[in-house]
DNA sequence: ACCTGAACACCGTTCAAGT
DNA sequence: ACCTGAACACCGTTCAAGT
């Protein structure tokens, strides 16, 4: 069934849109962004939107698909640095998406759709978290805990913002906590 | 300045007002409840909650006022338990508050005046936790971090629901990396 | 001082109509 | 298939007017 020419302009203008979404949702935030206001961006009409993505929670979710697939591309390369190194790295790729972040956990309840998607991208952290500790030497029985606690650690210093130097000094005191002393 | 009588009846239709406004943000969230039916629930025009309230977010920081200090007073019956019970405690507590927790999180970005309550009540939630921590003979060194760590958890596991047993689990691990080893 | 009816400027979304 | 103008039902908030 290759519809070929039709999909790729389609999926040319989907894209085009959800450039504009990200950089609002980013900059603005997702509530302060209307729906107009990203028709206008892009040049379309308001309801034109709702021809590409069924309503504004969609577009949210397309939008959170795109940075976290960047971000995990990115990630790619720094596998094997220091654990340290990696959450400290995590904690700047994630800065500017620190509003989004906020948007998901509080329209989880409202949204099923988005709460779908933020218990599976969890899974995914979780589990990319657990291989990389079980790397670094954490106990088999522990794992779990431990890669819970990062996550949760890594979100509230998202949301609780501190100095540059106090974030060093926490991820260095929550890695010594979590890591086996080395010998 | 004693004009008794009229702050009185001001102060007894605020309590009116919040009775209503809590009950509803905690059951429906915050974005959910209109201002519209706060006013309807409490008998009057929509438009008269302005005359008590600057406005949306002003509701919001009174009903969060109203909930952590019933939750303190709560609390001071427990300051004597177990680190690992009162954490629990805690839990239960919050779970029924955890959309407006997220609510907040999400506004303090937007509303200028959310944001102080927010950081005014890490303060003291960071300060009492604090002297829990010292009490329970953690390092001075490490005081900070790991009172810090025990908040993020807390709202971590509230904004991630678990199961009773897996939250005692975590629980009980979290205290046992912190706690020094009893002897 | 306290309360309201009516209006304002917005919002996300839908629908009938155009090409 | 793609896009739009116009409308719908809402929203938080304001304002002039009443008592």
């Amino acid at each position: 069934m290759a519809r070929t020419k039709t999909d790729l302009d389609r999926s040319a203008k989907e894209q085009e849109i959800l450039v504009v979404a990200q950089k609002l949702f980013v900059s603005l935030g997702y509530d302060a962004t209307s729906m107009s206001r990203i028709a206008e961006d892009t040049g379309v009409a308001p309801n034109t939107l709702y021809w590409y993505f069924t309503d504004k929670d969609a577009l949210l979710i397309a939008v959170l698909d795109r940075l976290v697939s960047a971000a995990f591309r990115e990630y790619e390369r720094r596998r094997k640095a220091p654990l340290e190194r990696q959450l400290l790295w995590i904690l700047g790729e994630l800065k500017d998406a620190e509003g989004l972040i906020a948007t998901v956990h509080s329209r989880t309840s409202v949204a099923p759709s988005l709460d779908a998607w933020h218990t599976n991208f969890h899974r995914m952290l979780e589990l990319t978290l657990l291989t990389q500790l079980r790397a670094h030497g954490v106990a088999e029985e522990e794992l779990g805990h431990a890669a819970k606690t990062t996550i949760f650690v890594i979100e509230g210093m998202l949301a609780h913002p501190s100095s540059a130097a106090e974030q060093r000094a926490f991820v260095r005191w929550l890695v010594s906590t979590i890591e086996p002393k080395r010998t």
